[in-house]
RNA sequence: GGGGGAAUGUCCCGAGUGGCAAAGGGGGCGGACUGUAAAUCCGCUGGCGUACGCCUUCGUAGGUUCGAGUCCUACUUCCCCCA
């Protein structure tokens, strides 16, 4: 991994060059296999919620990589592993997903694919399967007689999603043992349905990925193999895909344009070009112009991001909208109507509304007792004057131009509109 | 099967003599400084109430006590030793 091989196929450059290779399992096998001709590759998606998040970014642009280069991406739904839970990260079981619910996300989740990708019958066209297909189907003891041979407890008790898990004396139960005996069935099934010879993901998929691989290469005696991406940090060590108000979520209802266009916006001057590579289609020679910007103008590049990848998520028109609204209400101090805004009934503000629950309400905190908190610390703004009397009653009074400006911090910004 | 230890603030780690809304970190949020950056410094970090306050929290369920995270019993899960 260190030493880095040059690539002849235009995918493997593409993805070295603009860094999404942690770790490759047979580097040479898969770099002639896609010198050879068009190659099927996949990637699963839990539908643990209704919605993805930047966290999975990195693998939806990989899929898009693969689309440029000529190849065919499967978006693989995790409708039956889903049921079952992936245990790796987790350091205790979640609550199981009932199949409602399990279906319920995935129907939410799959819009955003076509975004990214060009979906169809062609050779190079991505398709989107359901592994609930092949998975809901097995019988127990035809399962374990089919797969279960092939693993052996000694190496599964090995890998990292076991280990971390027993290491902390955090009990793991036998569903969520057999997690990663799915995820390596459905690597097989796909090779054996659609000629798939390359499962995909993060570097903790690392061990799911090897094992489907091994599989495939014992049973079939097919060619196989597996690309994780590095797990991605900002340049100052924090978990990517956090941000102001929780989890970026792709889906413009949980998160809107304009806040998806301030997370990359916010983005840390050391991350700017790597994170142009990874998540925009800008030529490299651009962002390297880009990144190497000085002080303060590196926020022209965080914009040029910004833009693009908002643009890419949401279209053209949502990204500039966004942009517009951030200059007016963070360059000139003014507002936009395209800023996030919470209705309140007419009738509610007339009789007067207590500025911590409104705040509560609005989503600027979690509870009353927060917004109060928020208040006396001097970060709860009204009409951009701060406001430490969070008991304070807001009435008709306060509406500027119709509506009431609500701040918590200087990113967080809601627009109160009776209606 | 027997013996010993452990589970703490629903993000994580972690202290805790019977008087505890519970030390200390990390993380998160806010403020200052900046460039909507990083670093640094300061504040906040269970819910409800304008407030004296009320309610809910220490694996689960009971019990002792004026009072229990702290003592007792049973159960659950994990670790270690013996068989």
């Amino acid at each position: 991994m260190t030493s880095e091989p040059a690539f002849k196929s235009e995918f493997l450059r593409l993805m070295q060059t603009r860094g999404y290779i942690h770790q490759i399992t047979h580097p040479a096998e898969l770099d002639a296999a896609c010198l050879a001709g068009p190659i099927v590759a996949y990637i699963g998606f839990d539908a643990t919620a209704s919605s993805l998040h930047v966290g999975h970014m990195i693998q939806i642009m990989m899929l898009r990589r693969l689309q440029q280069a000529g190849h065919k991406p499967v978006v693989l739904m995790g409708g039956g592993t889903t049921k079952v839970g992936d245990p790796t990260d987790k350091d205790s079981q979640r609550p199981l997903l009932t199949d409602e619910q399990i279906q319920a996300n995935i129907d939410s989740i799959q819009a955003v694919f076509r975004r990214f990708l060009t979906f169809g019958d062609g050779p190079t066209d991505a398709v989107m399967v359901n592994n609930a297909e092949w998975l809901d189907r097995f019988g127990y003891v035809q399962f374990l007689r089919d797969y279960g041979v092939h693993f052996t407890i000694n190496r599964m008790l090995s890998f990292d999603s076991v280990k971390n898990r027993l290491d902390r004396e955090q009990p793991m139960t036998f569903l969520e043992f057999n997690y990663m005996l799915m995820q390596s069935v459905d690597f097989l099934e796909l090779e054996r349905r659609h000629g798939c010879l390359l499962q995909m993901g993060g570097s903790d998929q690392w061990g799911n990925i090897v094992n489907g691989v091994e599989l495939i290469r014992r049973v079939d005696q097919k060619p196989a193999f597996g690309l994780t991406t590095p797990l991605l940090s900002t340049a100052s060590g924090q978990k990517m895909g956090k941000s102001v108000g929780g989890a970026v979520w792709l889906n413009a209802d949980m998160r809107s344009p304009y806040d998806y266009w301030q997370f990359w916006r916010n983005t840390e001057d050391a991350d700017v070009g790597r994170f142009m590579r990874l998540f925009t289609d800008l030529p490299l020679d651009e962002i390297a112009r880009l990144e190497s910007l000085e002080g303060a103008q590196i926020n022209e590049a965080k914009k040029v991001l910004a833009n693009a990848a908002t643009t890419l998520l949401h279209g053209e028109e949502a990204a500039q909208a966004a942009e517009a609204a951030a200059v007016a209400a963070f360059e000139q101090g003014q507002l936009s109507t395209d800023l996030p805004s919470f209705e309140i009934p007419r009738g509610d503000l007339e009789a007067g509304v207590v500025l911590a629950a409104l705040a509560a309400d609005a989503g600027l905190a979690a509870s009353r007792g927060e917004a109060r908190r928020l208040a006396q610390g001097g970060g709860l703004r009204v009409n951009d004057t701060a406001e430490t009397d969070a008991n304070r009653t807001l009435g008709v009074a306060d509406l500027v131009d119709g509506v009431i400006k609500l701040a918590a911090g200087k990113k967080k910004i809601v627009l109160v509109r009776p209606v």
